[in-house]
Order: C-alpha cells, then sequence, then structure tokens
DNA sequence: TTGCTCCTCACGTCACGTGAGGTGGC
DNA sequence: TTGCTCCTCACGTCACGTGAGGTGGC
C-alpha cells in the first residue's frame, strides 16, 4: 500500500483496506471495537481522526492472527500483548537465555506418565505400544499434551476398525509437511537474534494452521459423495 | 448406545454423550438453548425431564451440522427446518428422484464460477492453474465451499514461498486417508436401505474429525521445537 | 437416605453491528 | 459546495454460559 507524499500513517478505511485481502472478518466497527477494549491506541489528528502508523497496523494484523489462527479470545491477546510491551521492545539481548523445554507462551505443559496417559485416552497398553511402534508417539516415559491428543483420536480410530499401523500414514505424511516447513522457515530460524525466533514460531502456527485449512478442505473434497 | 429396555429415549446427558464424539462445542446448555429458540421440540417426563427420542436427536445432529460445516446461523436453520417440516417427513415415495448431485442434507450449496474463486481468494489466474495442475482443485469451471477454503488456503501458502508443487502432497495424503476411510464404510455403504446411506455419512463424518485431531497433533509435536 | 441428574429463571458475557446525529477533508 | 469519510454514544444481537435455588430418580 503505498502511502501519499505528504502522510505516513493510514485512516482507518484504508487500513481495513489493508487488511481484509489477509482477513475477512475485519471491519470498521472491529477496529473501533479493539481500539476500546484497549488492544490499540492509535493517535488521532486535531480533529479527532485516527491515524494508524506502520507499527499499528502491525500491531492490528498481530491480533487478528492470534485470533484467526490460534482461536485466542480478546482477554488473552491484550494481557500477552500487555506483557511483551513491558518486557521490552524486542531489542533486548540480556535475558537469560530461558530453558529449551520451557513454553515461552504459557501453555499449561501438560506432562503425563504412562499410566496417565493410557487413562486419558481409554487405550489399552498393547495399543499404546502399537502406536508407538508405528511412530506416532515417540515413548519417552514422559507424554505431552499432542500425545493426548493424538492417543484419544488413535483410540476412536480403533474402535472404527483402524489399525495402528494405518495410521502410521499420519506419521510419514507430518514428517514430509513439516520437513517443508522447516526449510520454508530456515533462513529466519539461522539467524541469532530472540526477535528472529518469534517471528519464527508466528510463521510456524500460521503454517499449522493453513495445513489444517488444506488437508480439511481436500479430505471433505475427496469424500463428498459419502458425506 | 444402547438403550435401556424399558426406555426408548434418551436423558439430556446421555444426547449430550452420545453427539460429543461428533461435536465437540456441543454442551448442555447448547441444547437448552435450542430449544428455547424453538429450533427443537422434546418432549417432557411427567416431572419436566426433557425426552429425547431418536428423531429429536437425528434433528439435533442435523443442526448441529448445519452450524459446524456450513456456518448457518440459527435463524436461517430454524426457517429451513420449518420448511422442510411442512414438506413432508421422509418417508414420501412419490417424490421426483432428486439429482444426484442435489446435496440431501439442505446445505448452502456454494457455487462460483472461475472468476468468482478468483475474487474470493485472491488467487491469480495462473496460480489457480497451478493448484488445478496439481489436483488440489478438480476445474469443472464451477467451484464449491470446499475449493474456496482449499483456495484461500493455497493463497495464504503462496504468500510463504510454497509452490504450488509443494502442496501436490496433500492431494496424495488425502487420497490415501480417503481410500482407507471408504474402506472402513464399504460393508455398510454396500447395503441399500436409506439408513445405512446415513450411517454412512455419520461415521465418514466422524472420521473426518479424527483425521484432524491426528493430523494436527503429530504435526504440533513434529514442530514443537519451533512453536 | 444419598448423590447425581435434571429443572427454571435471571443475569452475564463475548465480540461485535446498527443507527442516530454530527463534523471534517479533498 | 458537495459528497464521502470519519466521529461518538446508546442500544441491539447472537449464541450461548453461569449460578442460585429447587426437585426427581436409581
Amino acid at each position: 500500500v503505498p502511502l501519499s507524499s505528504s502522510r505516513d500513517y493510514l485512516s482507518i478505511g484504508e487500513v481495513l483496506d489493508a487488511l481484509r485481502k489477509e482477513f475477512d472478518d475485519v471491519s470498521i466497527s472491529k477496529i473501533r471495537f479493539l481500539e476500546a477494549e484497549g488492544l490499540i491506541s492509535p493517535e488521532r489528528t486535531g480533529s479527532g481522526y485516527r491515524k494508524f502508523y506502520a507499527p499499528d497496523v502491525a500491531r492490528l494484523r498481530q491480533i487478528l492472527t492470534l485470533q484467526r489462527d490460534h482461536f485466542m479470545p480478546l482477554k488473552v491477546i491484550r494481557d500477552r500483548l500487555a506483557g511483551m510491551d513491558g518486557a521490552g521492545d524486542g531489542t533486548l539481548a540480556a535475558e537469560p537465555e530461558p530453558s529449551p523445554d520451557a513454553q515461552s507462551n504459557g501453555a499449561p505443559a501438560v506432562e503425563l506418565d504412562r499410566a496417565g496417559l493410557l487413562a486419558e485416552s481409554g487405550l489399552s497398553d498393547d495399543q499404546l505400544s502399537g502406536l508407538e511402534d508405528f511412530g506416532l508417539i515417540k515413548e519417552p516415559g514422559r507424554y505431552d499434551e499432542n500425545d493426548v491428543v493424538i492417543a484419544k483420536a488413535a483410540r476412536r480410530f480403533l474402535d472404527h476398525g483402524v489399525e495402528p499401523r494405518h495410521l502410521r500414514m499420519y506419521r510419514q505424511f507430518v514428517d514430509r509437511e513439516a520437513a517443508l516447513f522447516e526449510q520454508i522457515v530456515s533462513p529466519v530460524a539461522h539467524k541469532q537474534d530472540p526477535e528472529a525466533s518469534r517471528e519464527v514460531s508466528r510463521s510456524v502456527k500460521e503454517l499449522v494452521s493453513l495445513s489444517r485449512q488444506m488437508h480439511d478442505g481436500a479430505l471433505r473434497a475427496s469424500l463428498s459423495d459419502l458425506l
């Protein structure tokens, strides 16, 4: 969106035009609502018109992404962005390296042992071993939230007569996807600064969301005569 | 869900249990809300408990499907179901055979031409041709809602530098999945009665939902170090 | 008898949309 | 000057969720 030479900000309507290609649910009233809720704070002209500078638009884009791709409610988005505002502006370098397995995003970090995963999923010991044999669960003795999702889905697949070996294709496919996504973000991932790693995380999250949509759309299309 | 021999209906809690495998956003308060809004009218016991007979559960399932898969607001669903109530109860035989591509479940049946799909997705003509070349969209000149989902996701993938040929793997994988699901339901699918075809549709929908969960869980697990 | 399930009714909430009535900018 | 964009403020709405206070069923 080329800016006119005499202005370095966008009006609310211009912001709408700039964002609606990316976010089909954006609206003027939504942008005003987000300001009323304290999520954005654009400057004003003398006569009260909102002025959106590049960082304002970037922040809006981030909010809309968190809503769309991570189903995050506004209250959570507000808290998280407030936390980032307080912690610095992205140019810090002196923070102690966070431990690799500590989730920076405040995820509940489920940790179950084998018995816990069996109880949670309803799988038998043998069935879980089958999933581990085919690479769907990595058998470290400690299982996280992804393992719970996988185990529960597998359990219900088994009810339909699907066997663990059939599920191997998920492992194979996901490996190919993950390799593609890693390749896509690798130019940024190899940079050292902390802003780069946040950008990688954002990109990967969006790619995961796109993957789900692509997979779902294609699968429904394939099966439309049975649906 | 096996019914006890002395009852031929389900309580609201039993309905919840029966439906939540298929619809993860169903709740007791939601079911009660749907009654308050006039979308369902279960009978009551002498003491006021709701009684859900098979047709009530079927109607609920239909409402939830229209919400989830066709993003239909309740007002529209209500009007549509009211129209169908007036037209007959599903046991008619004198209706002219519906044409094979007419959706039996009242889907809005999005139909776009090529220009419409391009406008809706933001893809260029060449990009859409690329998707068609790699089998993601079947180029009949008429596109449905699945094509819109696919095209929009593809558009955003392209923004990330993914090329149409990379997306071919979705086609390949989905073909394998679809073949597995068809094999699973084939014993029932070969029966002739109409109840069988409804059961096939229900099973396939659940398999699609399980597929999404399995895929999502495995992909997030694979990429956890980048998330 | 004891939980557990279910009931109603009022109110709350989340994320906006609508519309009246008015001012500002190229 | 004339549309067009933008402004506020009050109210509406959609789809539920919550919680109090109470009754029913194995």
